[in-house]
DNA sequence: CTGTTAGCGCTTTCAA
DNA sequence: TTGAAAGCGCTAACAG
């Protein structure tokens, strides 16, 4: 049978009181009755019940998830995984509330984090806007003892725990290498295509291509990178303009949202013109985009294991435990076509 | 605050043990009482608390894993993560026993297998050797009710509550496309470098890459697959080999272990006669060739992943509830210099 | 500094 | 067929 903290307790000849003090690192114990009880722990290889602990506690974990409301494929994906992992919460003692705030909106996003900030709650996981005013929001929370997670976006500095998210420099450079790859023996200039080059994420992506193109791709011609602004018209019409200039456009890397523009764009191509294209997030578009071979590879971040990550570590944060490490980095995931889920 | 058994029983004007009855099915409930606890409980939207029900029953998880003696690298690696989640399992009312057969060894897995139903435990992880003895052995622990999931092998049939792996075919059809895609423009022939097969998921992963180079590559020439029985020396001896007889050999596609023979061997090429190489499994050793540029792609299954999956799988076979579909799919992660984590 | 005691939400005897 | 009461392993007042 598995020790319980009775045992300990005889054990150590203490109450159960003093086993708690020490099993919870309050203060008010002897350094000699620690002792004692830090042995009988060892010695009967005791593991506290977590389960029961926190029914003991009656504690209920409160977090904020601050959302933007985007429209775009992967929000709302990212969206349905929260609310999702909310319900699921519910039967674990965690209570997720989801707070909605305009996309790109600075002002908003403060705004959400001061509100979210007075609730009190033990954890606030948001997508961050990488501004000084945010920045300090955050610090805010940090210095109220609240955990703070960014999720999908990160914030510069260290204000915060945690960032739920992938390593979009090396994102980036790993479509660089794909791109460079697959064009081996094929002339002609490659397209970077943004979302926006003001937010952090996709600045970071298109700095890992340039790297990766500079370094082992030097003979190969990268255009000067455009903004789709995540819309599909405005992507499209990019693209249309882009393949106008140089007819010998032969790969294009887009690093935000809007692909449905991108794809609409490639599919009037004669297939022997059509360039390699290698784009991120799998969605419905994408994915019948890679199956048709209209596209070569997407990278992809996901969004339910993110959100997943994200609460873990905002849990264990709230009660001073370690989580698995491995577990918690997010992975950039490479889809062909041979490879999807 | 959430609704607790004590509240169902106040609304419903019963006592605990009744609403306890209801919740759980029991019989002796009068027809008219359980539909006025049922009533009570979607009313007030009552959620059980299973922490709480677990702890009151007194219930721990045991469930066992059966791992194959093998001295490579994964499976070296699949024991570690094992030998870790079972100790924080053992938190979380789980007792996680472990045990070692001899690989590639179907009487002593049917044995272990046997062995572990007389336990009679929760629930039974094991990897497969696809063979009808051990299938038998898989359907007699179903029998009994003790769920099964297969880890990292399958077993064919549907003798299993889950397989916690990746889909080998899907795998094979990847290394096949990367290898295509990355050889675009270069002339030879290109080398299936199997473990044994003998093995399920080498066979599969083979059938994957032949079928993609058939479709999609169909004027490279693939030469007949050989064994390196998961061993360094013969796998180096077989690549020298090939390497003799065909001087223009530009890719090795190795899904077996024992690569660190297959890296001797290319090492000791010059660099613009070493073939795109593709193989599995994240390593020391692979790792270190990627970045050296030995090695062009690395195909790996998360073996943390795999475990905390099986567990979560099983433990939700134990009390009858369900998953998240989507994080128990394993992924396979396709690693290039850039993306390694 | 240490111990006593009353729960947390649920299950489980044992009576009625 | 139903209910009262005692716990599961741990924590948290409140005394001492």
């Amino acid at each position: 049978m598995k020790p319980t903290v009775h045992d300990i307790a005889a054990h150590a000849g203490v109450s159960l009181a003093t086993v708690d003090r020490v099993l919870n690192g309050r203060a008010g114990v002897r350094e000699v009755t620690r002792l004692r009880v830090e042995e009988a722990v060892t010695a009967l290889g005791f593991v506290r019940d977590v389960a029961a602990a926190n029914l003991a506690k009656g504690r209920v974990y409160t977090f904020t998830f601050i959302l933007p409301a985007n429209d775009n494929s992967f929000m709302i994906g990212l969206r349905a995984e929260v609310e999702q992992a909310a319900r699921r919460a519910s039967g674990e003692r965690m209570a997720i509330r989801i707070v909605d705030v305009p996309a790109f909106d600075t002002g908003a996003l403060v705004a959400a984090l001061e509100d979210a900030q007075a609730g009190m709650p033990d954890g606030v996981a948001f997508v961050a806007i990488d501004a000084a005013e945010v920045r300090a929001a955050a610090e805010n929370l940090l210095a109220a003892g609240i955990a703070v997670v960014t999720l999908v976006s990160d914030l510069g500095g260290t204000a915060r725990t945690h960032y739920a998210g992938i390593d979009n420099i090396a994102a980036g450079r790993t479509a660089g290498m794909l791109t460079g790859r697959f064009l081996s023996g094929r002339a002609g200039p490659v397209l970077p295509l943004a979302g926006s080059l003001m937010v952090r994420d996709h600045r970071e992506r298109l700095q890992g291509f340039s790297a990766v193109m500079t370094e082992r791709f030097p003979e190969r011609a990268i255009l000067a990178p455009v903004e789709g602004r995540d819309d599909p018209a405005t992507a499209e019409r990019m693209v249309e303009e882009a393949l106008a200039a140089h007819g010998d456009l032969c790969g294009i890397y887009s690093f935000g949202a809007g692909n449905r523009g991108l794809i609409r764009a490639i599919e009037r191509l004669p297939t022997q013109m059509r360039p390699v294209v290698i784009l991120h997030e799998l969605t419905d578009v994408t994915r019948l985009a890679l199956v048709a071979d209209l596209i070569d590879a997407v990278l992809n971040q996901d969004a339910g294991h993110e959100v997943r990550s994200a609460i873990r570590v905002l849990k264990a944060a709230a009660d001073g435990s370690k989580v698995v490490e491995a577990q918690e980095r997010i992975r950039i995931d490479i889809f062909l076509k041979d490879n999807l889920p």
